[in-house]
DNA sequence: TATTGTTATACTCTATAACTATA
DNA sequence: TATAGTTATAGAGTATAACAATA
């Protein structure tokens, strides 16, 4: 419960209020790893195709991403992130930072050190 | 980012007819802390009121909470969880936590004791 | 015939604004 | 007048089922 109340709190440091949290997942998938169809991006965010749908038509509306129909295989669409996507992107990345490195300075070095060790137990079991 | 990894293959683990995660959040509150008032268990999530009375009706409907007006401060409403909604905690956290218990068992005492004040903290952190 | 994307429909979670009951 | 809870309303994310276009 502490891993999810962390992480609800983490995300909650966005640029933008009124971005959600599939919305930003998906601008920083485009962001990191390019172009991707609409089933791509489904399966890796676990979605169904008409729910990831929804999420890139919100987007398109907003201006953060584009869609440009496959040209090898006309049933495909590519989306991809425009500039002020990329900008957005930035911004939240930076104001996650800035919230992460107050709480971390306002802890005991026991309480780092403690946080420090939980994280490489947290990587190395998520991983199994 | 361990955080954001540990709750993602936590929620990969989850059962597929299992309830809501804001549900769930709300019945392990309850199970774990005893009766709170709605506005209590808002407060708790960080959401608002209407949200939170949303859920608990949903939960009041499947009969996992009752609601109870407080003697002394009648504008107040105790929620409390049921048997079956313990019952429900239970059977939801064996089925999510199947594969936590053999990781957890495999760690160390020492391991285990930095995870138990990890948490303490992330708690404390997300609480901000 | 199979795959890719979309639309139709329904449910939950979220919020703000307005309302009721009580302090 | 202030507070606790509820209702009204709206937008977003999720799903399944059905459909169109393309391979």
């Amino acid at each position: 419960m502490a891993t999810f109340r962390l992480s609800r709190r983490l995300r909650s440091e966005r640029a933008l209020d009124s971005m959600s949290d599939p919305q930003f997942a998906v601008l920083a998938t485009l962001n990191g790893h390019g172009p991707h169809t609409l089933g791509e991006l489904a399966d890796r965010e676990r979605v169904t195709a008409p729910s990831m749908n929804r999420t890139v038509n919100c987007l398109e509306e907003a201006g953060w991403v584009t869609r440009t129909p496959d040209e090898d295989d006309r049933r495909k669409v590519n989306i991809e992130i425009t500039d002020a996507g990329r900008e957005l992107v930035g911004e939240t990345v930076r104001r996650r930072d800035l919230w992460l490195a107050k709480v971390v300075a306002s802890l005991t070095p026991a309480q780092r050190r403690t946080l420090g060790e939980a994280a490489e137990i947290m990587r190395e079991v998520a991983a199994r």
